[in-house]
DNA sequence: CCCTCAATCGCCCGAAAGGATGATTTTCGA
DNA sequence: TCGAAAATCATCCTTTCGGGCGATTGAGGG
């Protein structure tokens, strides 16, 4: 391995809608000897539909961009090459995302505030079968284990989910079934036959025992 | 049957949280031979909870009561009482109530407004095995058969919400999925880089596309 | 008898949601 | 190349939500 000749080179190819962003990836990674181009796109949806057509060994995905989260794109990678590697690039460390990233099959998840340094070991590193990521991404997969050993699946535990709701009284119960229909406070006031300020403690209460904050958070607690 | 006592009487009984509508019904119905007053209650839960012990051949239930459905009380008295007859009796025609009061093993549908004849005849009717029910009951029964027969379920179409959420845009899922996440319009915004105004003229657009009004019903819509 | 909890109602206040309309740019297919 | 649709941003205005706070009543348990 003394020449480069027999130096197997490393096809790489990014998805990111931050043009700057994506010329200091190609910067850093044109300057390393065994890395090739591959191209990058800054419309996920034009990089889906070229995907089929691809061949490269890494990806580097943003995970927001405009029309698509990179997180939809993880999937398709995997189908049309189930041996490229695919690593997440993002500002977002939410527990969220990062969860989301590997069980959609991310091999990896670097911040953004990486050095080119760390970028040129990760692509290696996850080459090699490792997971790369940055270290408060680390604690984040470590603090998540924690949370889903604990029996509690992310953030909201389906089985709490259900306990919480069990929780409610009768005639919460009723207010929440209303609100998930639609209905506003109004109509559920008159559905129900009390004032609206009766409602607005009940569903106080309501967001209180599901510890949720709006009318959305205490929907998809209910119905998901 | 020309003396009285080889009628057949009728024990009714009245679950109905208006004491005065209560009141309306049990001299409307004392003032009829055949029929035997079986009690009434103010209460549904309380009712739930004497049902057992009950005998009766005809309940007259009101949908909405302070703190249960009078359509939650049908399945219940079925299971006690599988010949006992159960009658609604509601002031409310909406589609809605309507199906859901049959699918749940109703056996007719009076409004508020009825005259006491035709209370005493939809009794009658019921126990010959008729499905009593206000002309203009009938006439949304007959509306609601054509729209399922036409492949559209109730009012919002299992099949049909399937196509609109398919009619959204990437950008317009996007979105819907974060609203359900319970996100607001501005960290909505910020997630996805656009304007407060974009997410907006998005969910507004959504809206539309689901034929919904409010994030409540668009959310249901998407989970339910 | 006291305490708790469910259910009811009220007031105040700022933030969020949503409706009406109009406009620009990009993209894409006919 | 023309037009439709998607996506973007905006202004104006009203209604709805959501939170904080306090209060009463009745049912039920200790």
């Amino acid at each position: 391995m003394a020449d480069g000749s027999d130096v197997i080179r490393i096809t790489v190819v990014t998805v990111e809608d931050d043009t700057s962003y994506t010329a200091v990836l190609r910067r850093v990674l044109e300057g390393v000897g065994d890395f090739t181009w591959g191209g990058s796109f800054i419309n996920p949806v034009r990089f889906l539909t070229a995907l089929p057509d691809l061949r490269a060994d890494v990806f580097l995905l943003d995970i927001h961009m405009p029309r698509l989260s990179g997180l939809e794109c993880i999937r398709e990678i995997k189908q049309c090459l189930p041996d490229a590697r695919v690593l997440m690039i993002s500002v977002h460390d939410d527990d969220d995302y990062v969860l989301k990233a590997f069980l959609d099959g991310a091999d990896g998840y670097l911040l953004k505030d990486s050095s080119p340094d760390q970028i040129v070991e990760a692509i290696h590193d996850a080459r090699r079968g490792g997971a790369p990521m940055s270290p408060s991404i680390a604690r984040k997969v470590v603090g998540i284990l924690g949370r889903l050993q604990a029996g509690e699946p992310t953030a909201k535990a389906p089985a709490s989910a259900k306990a919480a709701l069990e929780a409610l009284s009768l005639r919460e119960t009723e207010v929440l079934d209303l609100l998930a229909k639609g209905r506003r406070y109004t109509e559920i006031a008159s559905e129900i036959s009390v004032s609206l300020d009766t409602v607005k403690t009940h569903i106080r209460n309501i967001y209180r025992k599901l510890e949720v904050r709006n009318k959305a958070e205490a929907i998809s607690l209910l119905l998901g």
